[in-house]
RNA sequence: GCCGAGGUGGCGGAAUGGCAGACGCGUAGGUCUCAAAAACCUAUGAGGCCUUAAACCUCGUGAGGGUUCGACUCCCUCUCUCGGCACCA
């Protein structure tokens, strides 16, 4: 039994460096007819590994890659390292490390890692955020936004935890359940929890609101063709939803209120214009009393008066809380009786409320009548991309007390980003570069005079925005992309990731690609035009994070186990849009698979011979099957149909297996268990090197069907009995009636009852209803 | 509150109008062994019938109703779980 012992350490090893010494992942970018490029978002290191969850992920994408490739695809299949950004930095501030040596030690162990799972990227083409030679196109791309009117900078209210002393992204603000954590005040003392106290998600700090000189990126100049492109890529409708929903489109109408006694007017957003004859105050928003961010509805009246344009009415004017600032005009007509929210405003107010129906043609007539017009407003906000951070890339602009804001000419760029040891966050609404006068002190590209460096860094999301342009570009020095290669490579062909990332990554890609393609330097404006969200990894019930204490650690796995049979237990869980539940009990299952396949090979007597006809009809299901599951992201139910197959030629052992059968399972084998099949398709089956470049095996429709069939025959829609006729009979209904009625379990129940009626369906089953 | 996804054996899951539970895990019994592990074989939704076995029957996909010759699958109502958004006028 020994000798044919599966040696998994020292078989994954040796085909991996031969796989990269024969490049057999890296395709001739300037070449390749029938390409794919296969993309898996690239992860961020903000711990020392990946986890279980990673490796689900991208063991999904490389099975896909690795199928296509076998489709005589030259397949791109790069990876890189969204390094730079919050979620590294808080890692290197935890671990009390500089993020530059946490970033070069953490990248090493991911890549160790991927290799290891026998992942078949181009290691010719990484990326690195956090490198100069890329965050030099980072600052290019903001210098391009600039150029074209999509950059500003303005002030805003923005998050910030007094505990870390740090401004915090939109996303790091969460309820206290969300960051499982009991809400504390500045001093850290534990405080009860309101419905809308909103924390820091790594201290568990009530967070304040700041106001901040930031950038913004004019994304909301782009709502409508980010609503519109939706309708051209294949993305799930899930996904698309929540990026609808996001950019918010309404239609409605700004109506102008005048005042009285005064020359002004008060303009409300509305989607409701046919409710204007209901009307009976004016809510406005208030910035203090919106931060207090009560449920309740509280106001102030502000002692003025608007008029209704209708009626003349008198409608008092109120300063509330319940009124969104910075959405519409910041004011809203009070309409009790058509709004819930007014109502409640108005009952505890004792505010009028009238009672009219809604009149469609209040439309026209204000819009006649010139009261107001049609208008139409996104929930979207502009990009604020600002971060007074350090551990991103400095955004290349130079304050001028002459000149105000200027760009730094392209030719200086990078913007290098200083080796400081001050790197913490200090919560002054400083980012730490404004500390170092060696960084900021310039004289202004224009005038030559005097001038300050800007200090904040951009927020990490700026970085991934265009990282997939970069892949088959990442050797050019001259530029952030080749035209001639991303002519040829792009837009991504399959954009693999998770559906956290539905709004934000995914939205600020197809920005800046729109922008990128209005410059005129792309040709596409869309650049994932199918994206497939993976579901995300469980483990014991409750999702995998670093917080509940409950991430597997791969290696250990790949260490006792093997690669493949850790690619094989992590796809055969479930569909790769479901969230599978890691639990060690399965994967020995999936070890026996993998010794009795090596053993099935190593102990067969391969014949050159025709396979028996039941042997060619399985393989040929099988094959079928699990072409059709790949293209679906079903590998769970492409596995277990491999495992039917190999249970079929088990049972046929002792009868010689042919040359033919034995390759094509090792083809089907090759996407999910890469250095078996290679081992497999090389050593015993005596097969060129290799196996990933060989063809996908192919299936004959006339051999799937077998020579007879099963025929159900059911009574009253119940089954009562089969019957196994020939493929021709099977298709008669006068010959199955007849035997059916022979049956004697049949005849049983068809006894003493007429006949109604009788369902045929051919080649499946007959139902006799009586 | 709104939107979305979902509820199938002891467990992960399969079947998308036609044999419910493929495939795997687990469990039980067996073979091998002094013994154990491993490996292999057999059984495995619940219940009934039966000396035993085969065969057969009833029930069964969150609950209730409907459409259909036939429903895990389609429609309606309810319920629970998970995810996203959340005073957006």
């Amino acid at each position: 039994m020994d000798n044919i012992k599966y040696d998994h350490a020292k078989i994954e090893k040796k085909w991996q460096d031969r796989w990269e010494k024969e490049n057999i992942y890296f395709p001739d970018l300037s070449q390749a007819k029938e390409h794919f490029y296969n993309l898996w978002m690239f992860p961020y290191p903000s711990a020392e590994g990946l986890h279980a969850g990673h490796t689900f992920a991208s063991t999904g994408s490389d099975v896909f890659g690795r199928f296509i490739r076998m489709q005589g695809k030259a397949v791109f299949q790069p990876i890189g390292y969204d390094s730079f950004g919050i979620h590294s930095e808080n890692y290197a501030i935890k671990i009390g490390e500089n993020p530059n040596e946490v970033v070069k030690r953490t990248t090493k162990h991911y890549e160790e890692q991927m290799r290891s799972l026998g992942h078949g990227y181009d290691w010719r083409h990484t990326v690195t955020t956090s490198d100069p030679d890329y965050y030099r196109w980072t600052q290019w791309l903001f210098l391009k936004m600039w150029e074209a009117g999509l950059a500003y900078k303005k002030l805003a209210t923005v998050n910030f935890c007094p505990s870390c002393k740090t401004v915090l992204a939109d996303e790091q603000v969460m309820t206290p359940a969300q960051a499982g954590k009991e809400p504390k005040d500045a001093n850290g003392e534990v405080v009860p929890e309101t419905p809308e106290t909103k924390v820091c998600e790594r201290c568990g700090t009530i967070v304040e609101k700041k106001d901040l000189d930031q950038w913004f990126f004019r994304i909301t100049k782009y709502a409508d063709d980010l609503l519109e492109g939706l309708e051209k890529i294949d993305w799930s409708s899930r996904v698309k939803l929540a990026q609808k929903n996001w950019i918010g489109k309404s239609h409605g109408m700004l109506i102008k209120f005048k005042i009285e006694n005064s020359d002004d007017e008060i303009e409300v957003f509305t989607t409701r214009p046919d409710t204007l004859n209901a009307v009976t105050f004016i809510a406005i928003s208030d910035e203090a009393l919106y931060n207090r961010e009560s449920t309740e509805k509280i106001g102030e009246p502000t002692g003025k008066y608007a008029i209704d344009p209708l009626s003349g009415r008198k409608l008092p004017i109120w300063k509330t809380n319940y009124v969104a600032p910075g959405y519409g005009t910041g004011a809203v007509m009070g309409v009790p009786a058509h709004d819930e929210r007014d109502m409640e405003f108005a009952k505890k107010y004792h505010l009028d409320i009238v009672q009219k129906d809604p009149d469609q043609k209040l439309w026209k007539e204000i819009e006649d009548k010139k009261f107001g017009y049609p208008h139409t407003n996104f929930h979207l906000r502009d990009w604020l991309v600002s971060r007074q951070r350090y551990w991103g890339a400095p955004i290349p602009m130079i304050n001028c007390p002459k000149c105000d804001w200027v760009a730094v000419p392209e030719k200086e760029l990078p913007v290098l980003l200083p080796n400081i040891s001050d790197y913490k966050p200090e919560g002054t609404g400083k980012g730490p570069l404004a500390n170092h006068k060696e960084f900021y002190q310039v004289t202004c590209p224009k005038c030559g005079g005097d001038a300050t460096r800007e200090t904040d860094v951009m927020d990490t999301f700026v970085d991934s925005s265009w990282y997939f342009l970069r892949y088959p570009s990442s050797n050019i020095e001259s530029a952030p992309f080749d035209k001639e290669i991303t002519k040829r490579w792009l837009p991504v062909d399959l954009y693999f990731g998770g559906a956290e990332h539905s709004v934000l990554h995914l939205m600020y890609a197809r920005f800046v690609t729109k922008v990128l393609h209005d410059l005129k330097l792309l040709d596409f404006d869309e650049p994932f035009p199918k994206f497939f969200a993976h579901g995300l990894m469980i483990k014991d019930g409750v999702k995998m994070s670093k917080s509940k204490g409950n991430v597997i650690n791969p290696d250990q796995y790949v260490s006792k186990f093997g690669a493949d049979t850790l690619r094989l237990y992590v796809m055969f869980l479930g569909p790769m849009d479901a969230s599978p539940d890691f639990r060690d009990s399965g994967i020995e299952g999936m070890q026996r698979f993998v010794a009795r396949l090596w053993k099935l090979f190593n102990e067969a007597s391969i014949t050159d011979g025709q396979p028996s006809k039941e042997v060619a009809h399985k393989l040929n299901q099988t094959v079928k099957k699990v072409t059709e599951d790949m293209y679906n992201f079903k590998y769970n139910t492409a596995i277990a149909s491999i495992m039917e197959l190999m249970n079929t030629l088990e049972d046929n052992k002792t009868r010689n297996l042919s040359a033919s059968i034995l390759k094509s399972l090792a083809l089907l084998l090759a996407p999910f268990a890469p250095h078996l099949a290679e081992e497999i398709w090389v050593k015993i089956l005596g097969q060129p090197f290799s196996i990933h470049k060989a063809n996908w095996p192919k299936y004959d429709n006339s051999l799937i069907g077998s020579d007879t069939v099963t025929i159900i025959i059911q009574v009253n829609g119940k089954l009562r009995s089969h019957l196994v006729v020939s493929n021709k009979q099977s298709t008669k209904k006068e010959d199955i009636e007849t035997l059916s009625k022979k049956d004697e379990n049949v005849a049983k129940w068809l006894k003493n009852h007429g006949i109604k009626k009788v369902i045929f369906v051919s080649g499946k089953l007959i139902n006799f209803v009586i």
